[in-house]
DNA sequence: GTCTATAACCAGATAGAC
DNA sequence: GTCTATCTGGTTATAGAC
């Protein structure tokens, strides 16, 4: 179930093309509102991205602001899956490793959903204040209590915690948004593999060593 | 003089309004491309913000791309002034603490100027790939060399100095980019003198252990 | 359900009066 | 230099054939 409305889906004998069409439709159109933006974007690109006529992409997502939002719900489930849990019951130096080694992989394997949330968040968050009142910040307040907890045992050094999360999503993230830059400053075409590794292995050092835990 | 283009600015008579308007029309214009894209902001709503008609916008700067390039072109300059020098002649302690509470400062004084550029960077820097291939790319490996000499002399930890650098803007620029994020799950309206101290605190303070320099 | 053709609209740019 | 009025092109969305 999404994350961002309660509808249901219906499964019927032509829903496995529909949903196949979708699915495809999906991930041209967070192509083309991540390069032209969303007024710049236009649904007959996006029809020809994936060879079918611009009156089916609107019959099935009704209008251009549905498809958007549609793009947005499918990154914010794709996210909510990949995110690591932080347990209260384990160590804070393996639930930051995870969390951190989690993040990285996703910047790395799936750099279109970072994009397209950090484009929305940069140009206000007009689709997703409702989403971040309720949900995300639940969800940080959530882990903050938890690493609130592990400082009070004296676990960890005595930092916020708030903090600690935006540095770790802004560190991890930046590999993706941010891809464009880096690959020329680095002068290469592409990530390769060894690349995620040296990222998550950097990142994962220098936090413990900020957090105390090495 | 400009980092993008070499052209001069004639200074005669009239050049006291028009750059008075220009500045006028360069802040509105960037608040427009940021808040609705390029494809999306409309000469005419720049024009209305600045109570001047859509054909004198026109009429300064051409068109609206070059209208844009000279938003960007304007936060580079402000970038570039702005950014502290890292001095190799220096202590890297000293160096990050300037470096990392000018970045924090920047992005809580000017996050139009952070945001234009990530939206630009996010979207496949399509107007910037000569700025980074050249400029930047020098500044990064110029500095880094810096970091690397240090860390020869055994005076900080042996971490990688570009990924080092990479996670510094992240960190700091985060407050800029993502500012509507951070208020609404902070639950506040703006933010306060005392969040740019707070903030400073927290990631010298991190990224200097991170570095073992402290 | 699918697709073609078209309506209705809006934006950038410019011609030409002042 | 400044501004009004207009042209032109491209977009979403829909009506209606298949």
């Amino acid at each position: 179930m999404s994350i961002l409305s309660k509808g249901k889906t219906k499964i019927n004998k032509h829903s496995i093309t529909r949903a196949d069409n979708q699915e495809k439709i999906l991930k041209a159109a967070r192509e083309e509102f991540i390069s032209q933006g969303y007024k710049g974007a236009s649904v007959q690109s996006i029809a020809d991205k994936v060879e079918l006529p611009k009156a089916n992409i609107l019959y099935y997502f009704d209008n251009k602001e549905k498809l958007y939002l549609a793009v947005l719900e499918q990154t914010l489930d794709m996210w909510d899956k990949e995110i690591d849990h932080i347990d209260v019951n384990g160590d804070p130096k393996d639930a930051i490793e995870k969390f951190v080694a989690g993040k990285v992989r996703m910047s790395f394997k799936e750099p279109n959903a970072s994009k397209i949330y950090a484009l929305e968040i940069i140009q206000g968050s007009q689709h997703l204040k409702e989403y971040t009142r309720t949900y995300l910040r639940a969800w940080v307040r959530e882990k903050a209590k938890i690493f609130q907890h592990w400082i009070d045992q004296g676990k960890m050094a005595d930092i916020d915690p708030v903090k600690l999360i935006f540095l770790i999503w802004s560190s991890t993230q930046h590999y993706a948004d941010f891809e464009s830059q880096i690959l020329t400053i680095m002068n290469r075409a592409e990530y390769e593999e060894s690349d995620v590794i040296e990222v998550t292995e950097f990142l994962t050092d220098f936090i413990l060593r900020g957090c105390k835990l090495k």
